[in-house]
DNA sequence: CCAAAACCCATGCTATCCCATAAATATCCA
DNA sequence: TGGATATTTATGGGATAGCATGGGTTTTGG
């Protein structure tokens, strides 16, 4: 399983083409589809970025769903319609889809946030109004990771 | 097993040919068949689109109803007994059957709408409010993925 | 024999490939 | 250890191949 850690800045070039960090790439060395699948956040300005592996297992557990159900209609709808498959170049380069960098107001750099099994990609100016967001929620609230048995 | 994600918008020619996206088209590569099955949704104005593969699943499911009785009739005349095959031509297209594109209400622009094994195509105008229902039913019935037992 | 469908070829555009460079990091050996 | 050399990254830009699209021509089947 891939575990994305750490924040990387990289530049957008004039084609859209962005470096995955290497970092990155080498967690996602294993997947059969070389390349990150990408969709908008539903909470942030931001993108929210997976392996090719990771959606396939969110289509198994949609097959726990009945065929044609209305909630797998829902779901598949709003997680694999808007989402998109971006090949690495030689480089472990990306193309940005233009919609997506606006939704994510990606202006020039990229910022490359890791989460553990998936990652976020912000601009990198607003990424730091996020930052303070999230550590005021988290000392406010008290939060804490639950004990954990893993899926 | 094919997963299809992502949307793509192609132009049906007036012979009523179709580019199936070539993403999609990478995913029924190691098919016996290589092509689609279409049929009517039952639930949007649009429609279903399979791989060849997948059909046999979909008779497996049939197979939870009781044989002969009247849901199983009614799915299996609806699924198999409608459901059209297209194959590719050599520039990986399809003919759109006139009848499937007026339930459809496809008029010039297809949206292939990517739904992990399976996909819908819809008339790109149309999709706009499919999306935002879609996105409405998941937020109001907080629909999430259940924590998967595999199929 | 005619209409429809399958096949074949042409084209513009865009995404992909390929090479080049510079900076950063790692490696090696005295 | 330190300094020199090799790798790996990130980035840039030109060349190329693939895709979506259009139209013509042959084949098929009714």
């Amino acid at each position: 399983m891939a575990l994305f850690l750490s924040t990387h800045i990289n530049k957008v070039d004039k084609k859209g083409r962005v470096s995955v960090p290497a970092q990155f790439r080498d967690q996602l060395s294993a997947e059969a589809f070389q390349g990150i699948v990408l969709f908008r956040s539903h909470a942030h300005p931001a993108l929210e970025g997976f392996a090719w592996s990771y959606m396939e297992e969110i289509s198994r557990r949609l097959e726990n769903f009945d065929l044609f159900s209305a909630e797998q209609d829902d779901l598949a709808t709003t997680v694999f319609g808007e989402s998109v498959q971006l090949a690495f170049d030689g480089e472990g380069r990306v193309v940005l889809p233009v919609d997506l960098m606006r939704f994510a107001g990606v202006v020039e750099q990229a910022a490359f946030v890791g989460l553990g099994n998936k990652f976020q990609i912000w601009d990198a100016a607003e990424l730091e109004k996020r930052r303070t967001e999230a550590r005021r929620n988290v000392r406010d609230k008290n939060l804490t990771l639950p004990k954990g048995e893993a899926a």
